[in-house]
DNA sequence: GCGATTTCTTAATCTAGGTCAATGCTTTTG
DNA sequence: CAAAAGCATTGACCTAGATTAAGAAATCGC
């Protein structure tokens, strides 16, 4: 018989997640929720001011988010957009207690799954297994940011926005615009011109 | 009494890296150096080349080697220079044995220690204390390089190559001047200016 | 439902950095 | 040791993308 819950499951999406990486028993999991903290934060919310220590990694549920930094003349780069299924986080300053670099913003109503440092610690020295989770997706991380570095000097503007519809074709309907130019590392007029231009083709 | 050796203790540099990052005993350094191959290169050799997979990643004892990508114009864009102590290699190739993006090729005659992918998960398997070592590795490799994503972004040229002088003051004395450009993202003769307007303050 | 704030677009002008080509200087290599 | 290859510099000219400004459209908050 099903157990009876007022909000549904809401660890179905990250042990998926996990269990995308390796096999996790129920009692596995079950320590790993201990070790969550369940939020829900409104639209426009700060997670993480440049400046501040990184308190918490959080998974989203549902929402989206975005990870950038603001330069000396107040424009700003995004890092990353994050929707259901990502981690968001500034992992210098989680790790190393610096002053973070980036700022997160919630760009829509957003539910998260935390865990802050000592939590992280402990889940590790109790279930070792989740080092190897960690290192996988930092991995991924990784190669995907370099991939962008790279692509981000290699290509055009038009030719890297092309690439980020293809690769986030969802991202668009969920956040303004501007912020796209912003991750492609390009002004919002620009964005727009090519997005005109693309359309007299 | 010491142990009389030929080729001193090759291990040397890489056992001091592991402890920086955690305590290791004889037998677990023994045991790791069992799954290490000792290779030299000569300088200009390719290690890997864009399109092929990644059969290894290789810590660095003596040398200098650079990783980049070569655009379809014959362009390329330096994504890393490596030398003593640290550690090459294409993750996203190497992992999920997809052609790799990237090719790396030796600046100098080259001393490496090797581990394929095979012998690094028997490695994990064995002592899984690894995966924390190369977790945080990989950690702060991803904190390096979004760091260097968003300078790329938000700084002038001029403040890209202040910084990199900065961060790696032995880089200048040991590889080209062209592979800094690239490095940079800009074109060798603009570095070029960059430098004699330097000159001239 | 309406004013206020954000967001997007368009157009004129400007600039960081690219491209091309020529010259001299170092390294390699045979 | 000479020829060739690779490297750095300089200058003339070009272009992708920035900046500024202003109006139009969408969305938000009450």
């Amino acid at each position: 018989m099903k157990k009876a819950s007022v909000n549904e499951n809401r660890y179905a999406e990250i042990d998926a997640f996990l269990q995308r990486c390796m096999p996790f028993s129920e009692e596995e999991l079950d320590i790993f929720h201990s070790f969550l903290t369940y939020q829900k934060f409104k639209k426009k919310s700060i997670l993480l001011q440049q400046g501040e220590i990184c308190k918490h990694e959080s998974y989203i549920i549902k929402g989206c988010a975005r990870t950038f930094y603001t330069d000396a003349n107040g424009h700003d780069i995004t890092l990353l957009f994050a929707v259901e299924d990502y981690w968001l986080g500034d992992i210098a300053s989680f790790y190393k207690k610096t002053p973070s670099r980036f700022n997160i913003q919630l760009i829509e109503d957003t539910e998260l799954l935390q865990i802050d440092y000592e939590a992280k610690e402990a889940l590790l020295e109790q279930l070792p297994k989740f080092e190897r989770v960690f290192r996988i997706m930092v991995q991924n991380h990784l190669a995907s940011t370099q991939n962008r570095l790279v692509n981000n000097i290699a290509f055009t503007a038009a030719e890297n926005y092309a690439a980020f519809l293809k690769q986030f074709p969802n991202i668009p309907q969920r956040v303004p615009q501007h912020y796209i130019a912003s991750y492609l590392g390009i002004s919002p007029e620009f964005l727009s011109k090519i997005r005109n231009d693309k359309k007299a083709i």
